[in-house]
DNA sequence: GATCGGCAAATTGTTGACAATTTGGCCAAG
DNA sequence: CTTGGCCAAATTGTCAACAATTTGCCGATC
């Protein structure tokens, strides 16, 4: 904690988890420590210091470890405690097969719904897109990474289909646990606007068969990236 | 676990959640016991009679609630309960095309992967559609919606993609609550199984395109099946 | 010197009690 | 007769203490 600016843990105390569904927020804001790094792969996440940290007690620790867990974000291991998952190769692949799988039915739907829907989805998109640029600009590699997954979750959001967004979601946040390793390797961070910019184009064009090649071709690309990378690391 | 009867308690107490990992047991046992139509839609679903019913705590009880929860099969209003989820036409849409989004994927999978995987998937597919049949010689309705549902899981598990198992896994669990609804309009249960044994066979094939063709069809069959159902069941 | 057995520490799993909140009914006022 | 607020019951949310289990270490023995 302490000095990470942007969200979460923010401050430190004075508030003691406002708000009232707490677990969920619990789970919501380890959620997006971990996803940033805050946590190491492999490393144990001991539910009393989180107790403490967050002020509150075990209980509600739990719920939210335990959910974590059923996302796949953690692991649990009986009578020894919750640890951050490390991801495989294989896993990336996994992970990235069925993103392609729910996000081309996310296209479909979209192209099937009415025109304001697509108008209002391309909105949101172009927004998260413009932000993206900034943090590209000042290459700030997790904000880019979370506006990369923004940006997909919008999509996949603009179809209304919860279960197809609840689903999407999960692997979102596996997917930016991926992205998150991918730092160091990656020249020019600049394809990447321009990858998202070329779905947000044919989706705004209605370009069914281009945009369902496109977004396979995203994600082929991105297992190719993540699984060299993620290689390369484990071989030095 | 005697068919059905009054509910849960059933069975008393000769066996006390033997076994290791407990909440995820009560889960199982809920979700099943939930899906089999023992508890009713909108039903709420109280933690401590479950958890006298069950001979435990309220603690392993909410983690289990939580989990169906966070699956789909109950709603959690806040300071009120859990409630067994009740599932609209537009619910049974979204699931449905979900589920033919993840089986296309699993056939994609299933037939780049070498042959030995398909022969015993198809194995595995076979005997279940064989079960399958001898339920509908006797006419058990929760039986065969539990083994339809057996069917496509075993399917998608063929792939070994956990993750896709995992997505999956939910919205079978999820689409067995609509069946079990659909049990007096269905005239002729016997095309259930010609219609699986098809799916079977164009597998064992290797027929790419058939198989994905049959699998869309099939998922928009039982999306008519159901709604027509559904409303009609609103109607009356 | 190596190995097996037991011991202690740490962590999760479980439990029962207490607090907070929502809901429905009841009573009174208009 | 209707409407408003108050009160009580029921249920979940939270908490702290206790029990069970796993792991790694240390010493004794072969």
């Amino acid at each position: 904690m302490s000095t990470d600016s942007t969200s979460a843990a923010t401050t430190g105390s004075p508030f003691v988890l406002e708000g009232r569904p707490t677990a969920q927020l619990i789970a919501d804001q380890l959620r997006e420590q971990i996803v940033q790094g805050a946590f190491l792969p492999g490393q144990q996440v001991n539910e009393s210091v989180l107790a403490v940290q967050l002020n509150t007690s075990r209980g509600p620790i739990r719920e939210a470890l335990q959910r974590l867990s059923q996302e796949g974000i953690l692991v649990n291991k009986r009578n020894r405690g919750v640890f951050v998952r490390e991801l495989t190769s294989e896993d990336i692949r996994e992970i990235y097969a069925v993103r392609q799988a729910l996000e081309s039915t996310a296209a479909q739907e979209l192209l099937d719904a009415p025109p304001e829907t697509i108008e209002e989805t391309c909105s949101i998109l172009k927004d998260t897109l413009a932000e993206m640029a900034k943090q590209v600009a000042v290459s700030d590699w997790p904000a880019i990474a979370r506006l990369d997954m923004q940006f997909h979750t919008s999509f996949v959001a603009g179809t209304g289909n919860s279960r197809l967004i609840r689903s999407y979601k999960t692997l979102a946040a596996e997917s930016r646990m991926c992205i998150l390793n991918l730092e160091v390797s990656y020249p020019r961070v600049d394809v990447l606007v321009e990858e998202h910019q070329v779905l947000l184009d044919l989706l705004a064009r209605r370009d069914r068969k281009a945009l369902l090649r496109a977004i396979r071709q995203h994600m082929e690309k991105a297992v190719e990236d993540l699984t060299t990378q993620h290689d390369k690391a484990l071989g030095a």
